[in-house]
RNA sequence: GGUCCAUUGGAGAAGCGGCUUAACUCACAUGCCUUUCACGCAUGCAUUCAUGGGUUCGAAUCCCGUAUGGAUCACCA
């Protein structure tokens, strides 16, 4: 018997597929010319990174707007980092973000498709199938290099100013026969599986990435690692193996995948597979100290999409910034087509830098502003009732206490052409609208009301009293502040600005002072939304209470 | 140390050899509007495209070197 059949036939001895039979169980996808099929591999050990989403967010755009196949696949191939449960929350986090797979793993057993599993742990039968034919072919064999082995080389290599990693005449067990290799492996020595590469170092390759164009790159020579001693493929291999395999058109990944990919290309060409469309997505990065670097889950908060999410911030508002940074194009063409949806816009890889962006917080506020400025009042209310059950626990109180009156409050200025913007997430909402609630009111009310320090005690009690006895919430607007004006008159102020500052002697003050007054008084704030549909919304009633419990504590 | 990628204002960027006295958006500043805030409006913010050479009648745009920043070199993805 051949000699590589007898090595392959004793590493596996279960039954596996040959390469003929998983080309016919995952067949060529069926799909219109020019259709992208593309995918999210996250692995499974922690929450959703920002610069994932942006990945994720991408991937799919390409698919959807292509009419091809968007599909997850669980990298759980690492199980020192796994952490229980992050896989399905992965999903769920994108699907907050409105990123749908057509296919693919949507949580812990529980994925659809044809191509599957889609859970990389699941697929050991498939990777052991093909590397079985590549130690036939001789283009895989077992490595039984210590991890003392390994350091001793690096040492060496270190020492004689050479590249590292196991290639050429640093790959000892490539010069293994097979009758060796069975032998030792007949002797119970553990090993590893590698990939024979034929490369050469000194070669130059030309690759086409479809976002940074023709880039030329040393051929690999390294025999990497395929099959772990656990038994799981590495990344590398399972690349190949699943984008084959899965019959994936377009690679999007980050750019830290750059470096690698010669392995990747060697490895297709190996087996004689088409290579799929390369696209290294730029990262997105941070500004720390003056130098720029990756957005880090350690360091930076933001890093986390989770924390987006926890503060309320517009998931649509927040959407809009990723596809700024994605294409440079996109800020034009939502300044053209203000209502059309996202999805009407159509993506490219040329639109695309190539350094990442740096993390612009203010920009995303912005956005996020501008998008929860112009919601209507029922849609605000909606998205922040169910924001508020999720996140946060007294607003979702307040809300329930009365749902018509908050409808009300976040209603003030809003639905008109230029609509008040004074949230850029909903964790802004509690500590501005607090005021109205009679008992929130009363335990913000402790320390002393701030009054404007020039005007004299005497003064702001007659201005509360001449107020009280005066003021109609019955009347339109400009009535409601003409009578501000006659009290400000009244008590000695200037009915305008104006008038003040030609003869501010003459005065104590003008009708804003008055305003004023009464604004800390109702709202206990120094600004406020219009006062007159503030008061409106409280009511005669209390807003009377209000003013005579302010008499009588200053006098 | 090797390799690869990048470099236009505080940030995202347009620009692709003469139309650029470098568009647009955000931030920032000032002013106007205004009872506060927010909104809105107006104006300002790169004499210059990391840097040094070169090509050219002409360069942010083409070529070469240098610097700086980033990524990567695992039985991690």
């Amino acid at each position: 018997m051949n000699k590589y059949v007898e090595l392959a036939n004793l590493i596996f001895q279960e039954d596996l597929y040959s390469i003929e039979e998983l080309e016919a169980k995952y067949p060529k996808r069926d799909l219109p010319v020019g259709a992208y099929v593309t995918r999210f591999a996250p692995s499974p050990t922690g929450f959703l990174h920002t610069g994932s989403l942006f990945a994720a967010l991408i991937s799919s755009k390409f698919a959807y707007q292509s009419y091809g196949v968007f599909f997850i696949r669980l990298e759980d191939t690492d199980q020192k980092r796994e952490i229980a449960g992050s896989g399905a929350s992965l999903v769920s986090q994108l699907a907050a973000f409105g990123v749908y797979p057509h296919e693919g793993y949507l949580g812990d057993n529980l994925e659809k498709g044809n191509y599957g599993p889609y859970v990389q742990s699941k697929r050991a039968k498939i990777y052991k199938s093909v590397i079985k034919q590549m130690i036939i072919n001789n283009q895989a064999y077992p490595c039984f290099c210590s991890a003392d082995d390994l350091s001793a080389m690096r040492k060496q290599q270190d020492e004689r100013k050479e590249n590292f990693g196991y290639y050429g005449e640093y790959a000892k067990c490539s010069k293994l026969s097979p009758e060796e290799a069975i032998e030792k492996i007949k002797n119970g020595e553990p090993y590893v599986l590698r990939f024979r590469s034929t490369g050469d170092y000194h070669n130059k390759i030309v690759v086409n990435d479809a976002i940074r164009g023709r880039i030329e790159i040393a051929q690999n020579d390294q025999h990497i690692v395929i099959l772990k001693s656990d038994g799981l493929p590495t990344y590398h291999f399972a690349h190949l193996v699943d984008d084959h395999f899965m019959r994936t058109t377009h690679i999007t990944r980050g750019e830290e995948w750059l470096p690698s990919l010669p392995v990747h290309i060697e490895l297709f060409e190996a087996m004689g597979w088409q290579k799929p469309t390369y696209a290294h997505l730029p990262v997105i990065m941070k500004l720390d100290n003056g130098n720029r670097r990756k957005l880090s889950k350690r360091k930076d908060l933001e890093a986390a999409v989770s924390y987006f999410l926890e503060q309320g911030y517009p998931v649509d508002g927040f959407l809009e910034y990723l596809f700024t940074i994605a294409n440079s194009n996109f800020e034009a063409w939502r300044d053209e087509f203000k209502d059309l949806s996202r999805d009407e816009f159509k993506m490219s890889f040329d639109k695309m830098s190539l350094d990442g962006a740096l993390f612009d917080l203010a920009k995303i506020q912005n956005l996020c502003k501008e998008k929860l400025g112009h919601m209507n009042t029922k849609e605000f209310a909606n998205s922040a009732y169910t924001w508020a059950k999720e996140y946060n626990e007294e607003l979702k109180a307040l809300i329930e206490r009365d749902y018509d009156y908050f409808s009300q409050i976040v209603s003030i200025e809003r639905e008109k052409e230029n609509p008040r913007k004074d949230y850029e997430k909903f964790s802004d909402i509690l500590p501005l609208i607090k005021f109205f609630y009679d008992d929130h009111y009363e335990s913000m009310k402790q320390d002393a009301l701030l009054f404007n320090e020039n005007l004299s005690k005497e003064t702001i009690i007659k201005v509360l009293e001449t107020y009280l006895a005066k003021y109609d919430l019955n009347l339109t607007e400009e009535d409601w502040f003409a009578v501000m004006k006659e009290v400000a008159v009244e008590c000695g102020f200037a009915a305008t600005p104006k008038e003040f500052k030609k003869n501010k002697e003459a005065f104590l003050g003008h009708v804003g002072d008055v305003a004023a007054i009464l604004r800390i008084v109702v709202t206990l704030r120094m600004q406020s939304p219009n006062l007159y549909y503030v008061m409106k919304i409280i009511g005669k009633d209390r807003v009377d209470a209000r003013i005579k419990n302010a008499i009588e504590s200053l006098k």
